[in-house]
DNA sequence: ATATAATGTTAGCCAAAGCTAACAAAAGGA
DNA sequence: TCCTTTTGTTAGCTTTGGCTAACATTATAT
């Protein structure tokens, strides 16, 4: 099983490589408040679970399983954000450090009805809603947030 | 700062000493499924944080310090488990599963937020609700569980 | 009262995930 | 080109929180 720390590795350079179109060790460590060897730890853990690709001093890749599940926990943090933020009502920055800290706990489905409550009481259009862990950002409300 | 890991370890001992009288290495063992020597060394690291008081074979009891955030722990467990239940309909079951999860990770404010707004969504009467982190369970809806 | 069972502790091991110090490789500028 | 800076890695240490095996203490039952 993965560990919660190596999910934020994921989240981390999922973002970082959207952002950058590269993912370099320095930038995750600076991400995540790190220092730079605990990635290249990191990183060689995760190597032996299939989630990324790469050999020393070369490119970092996440893996097809890498990515999925980077994505899975973007779309977490998003759903948690917003539920926090617009529902709950707290400021943006409170709601993502708390989202930042929520996103890895729950399961799918958990979040999946987290997803469509909050759908429904911001009076998005249920019917339009396709908000779906681990699958494409949702139609209606389009929000996702990458760091 | 106090680990989740000894937070766990409080809420145990709370909740044990509530439904036994008294608390014991085997049922806070049997309780967290971990082994008996784990409960002891971690007794010994929760004494250093003056969380717990005992001696060797002796009684163990918290201390004041170790019963309020035993205490807090709980409140967060309930906000969450009566969100996830009542709120988003979970089953009890999966509620429960994932309360566990989720109760150590938010902040206090944040929870106070989540406990108003459960008691706005849920009807009940907001003018009686003293709903406080940390103080006494709620007048109005009397929920709180112990395990 | 004592043998057995139940309970608690100690010692020592392990893995995860951080850190610093030191070194190696790659990139960039003069 | 080659020297310097930036970037990445290795080695080895630390803490946290588990574990097993062995031992010590306390409780119980006959």
């Amino acid at each position: 099983m993965i560990s919660k720390s190596q999910e934020d590795y994921l989240k981390a350079m999922y973002v970082l490589k959207m952002k950058n179109g590269e993912i370099r060790v320095t930038d995750i460590a600076e991400h995540l408040n790190i220092t730079k060897p605990s990635v290249t730890k990191a990183i060689n853990n995760m190597k032996e679970n299939k989630l990324v690709n790469n050999k020393t001093y070369g490119k970092i890749e996440l893996t097809k399983k890498g990515e999925d599940i980077a994505r899975k926990v973007l779309e977490a943090y998003d759903i948690s954000y917003v539920f926090l933020k617009d529902v709950l009502g707290l400021s943006a920055e409170k709601a993502k450090s708390e989202a930042e800290k929520l996103k890895l706990t729950m399961e799918d489905d958990t979040l999946n009805s987290l997803a469509k409550y909050v759908h429904k009481v911001l009076n998005l259009s249920e019917l339009d809603c396709n908000y779906d862990i681990a699958k494409e950002r949702c139609r209606t409300c389009k929000r996702r947030k990458y760091d």
